[in-house]
DNA sequence: ATTGTGTTTGACAATTTTGTCAAGCGCAAA
DNA sequence: TTTGCGCTTGACAAAATTGTCAAACACAAT
C-alpha cells in the first residue's frame, strides 16, 4: 500500500520458509527444490522472485544479521544500569535462540563465504558508548580488569557457543535434549556469575 | 611393515589434503574434483580408497574428534594441579586452532548431520574424575559455585567460540587480522581470569 | 469485453557432481 | 620372464541441481 510495495504473499512465503528451513531445522544445504516443496510452491518462483538461489541466501542472511544488530543497539542505548543491559541481552539472545535454534551456527558457518555489514559510524558510536560504560563498571570494581573487547568476546562466547555447538555439546557431554534444555535454563545465572565479580 | 598395513602414500595424501582443505582453508563444500586437484591425483582414486565422498568426510571427521578426545584425556589424567591442567588445555587448544583455523567451525557445523562417538565407560570415568577435582577447587574457594558441567561449557565456549566464529567476530568487531591475532594471544590470560576467582 | 500486468506453470537445457567400469601400468614374488 | 596384485587412469552413465523461457492464468483497470 504505502507506495508500490506489496511484496506478494508468495515472495514472503518463500523467504520465510527458507529461513525456517535454515534457522529452525538446520537444513543449511537445502536445495531450491526442497525449499519450494516446503513452501508448497513451484520451484521456478524462487528464481522469479529472487533471481538466484544465492541471492535468496544473501537476503535471508543479511536480514538476520541486521535483526541482530538492531537488538543489540536497542539494548545498549536503553536507559538502564550496565548489568541490567547485559541481563537483557542474555534474555534476548536466548529468546531468539529458542525460536531459531540453528541461527548461530548458520551465521558462524556461512560467514566463511565472506560478507560485510554495519555502517562504520554506527559501530564506532556503539563501541565508544560500550567502552565508557564498561570502564565505569571496572572502576566500581564490579568487573575484573580487561580490554573491553575481550569482555565482548566473553559475552558472545558464553551466550552463543552452547547454541551454535549444541549438537557437539550434547554428544560429547552425553546429555539428553531435556538435560540440555535444563542446562540452558540455568545458564543465564552462570554467565552473569562469570562475567561479574 | 608392522603387519599388513602400509596405507598407500596416495591414500594418506588424499586424506591429508582433504583435511587441510576443510580445516586449514575452510573449504567445507569441496567437491571430490577439488580435493583430487589439490592433491594432484586422479579423482577416481578418492572412490578407490574411500568408496564415497561421504565416507571420506566421515573418516576425517571421526579422526578429528578422536584426536580431540585424546588431547583432553591426556591432560585430565596428567599429574598436575587443576589450574595447571586448565592452562594446559587452553594452550593445547590454541595450538591446535592455530594449525587448523577452521577445525572448530567445521566440527560445529558438520555435527548437525548426526554423529556419535566416545565409549560410554571412558566418558563416565572422565566426568567423574573431573567432578572430583572441580569440586575440590570450589571448596578451596578458587572457583565460584556452579554445576561442573556448566564450568565445562564455559571453558569450551571461551576457548572455541572465537575460533569457530572468527570471521563473524572480525567483521562485527571490525578488527584486522593482526588485531584479532593479538586479541587471541591475550586471550589465555583473560580466560583464566574469568574461570577462576 | 478487452487490455495489461503481475503471477504461476511445465518443459527444457546446461552444468555439476558423483560413482562405476574395464583396461592399463608398475613392480615384487615366484 | 611370467604371474599376480595393488595402484592408476580415462571414459562413461546416472543423478542432481540450477537457471531460462514461452505460454497460460488471474484479475483489476479501462
Amino acid at each position: 500500500m504505502g507506495r508500490d510495495y506489496k511484496k506478494s504473499d508468495t515472495e514472503l512465503l518463500i523467504k520465510n520458509t527458507a529461513r525456517d528451513l535454515f534457522f529452525k531445522e538446520g537444513k543449511f544445504g537445502a536445495t531450491t527444490q526442497e525449499i519450494a516443496d516446503a513452501a508448497k510452491v513451484n520451484r521456478t518462483l524462487i528464481n522469479y522472485y529472487f533471481r538466484s538461489r544465492n541471492n535468496l541466501f544473501s537476503i535471508i542472511f543479511q536480514e538476520a544479521v541486521e535483526q541482530e544488530e538492531i537488538f543489540t543497539q536497542e539494548i545498549l542505548y536503553s536507559d538502564l544500569p550496565f548489568k541490567q543491559k547485559i541481563e537483557n541481552y542474555i534474555d534476548r539472545s536466548f529468546q531468539r535462540a529458542k525460536e531459531f535454534p540453528y541461527l548461530e551456527s548458520y551465521i558462524v558457518s556461512r560467514l566463511n563465504e565472506g560478507h560485510l555489514y554495519a555502517k562504520k559510524e554506527d559501530w564506532e558510536r556503539f563501541i565508544e558508548r560500550f567502552k565508557t560504560e564498561f570502564e565505569e563498571e571496572v572502576r566500581k570494581g564490579n568487573i575484573k580488569e580487561m580490554e573491553p573487547i575481550q569482555f565482548i568476546v566473553n559475552i558472545a562466547s558464553l551466550i552463543s557457543f552452547p547454541f551454535a555447538a549444541r549438537p557437539l555439546l550434547q554428544t560429547t557431554l552425553r546429555i539428553s535434549t531435556e538435560e540440555f534444555d535444563k542446562l540452558i535454563s540455568q545458564r543465564k545465572e552462570v554467565i552473569m556469575k562469570v562475567l561479574f565479580k
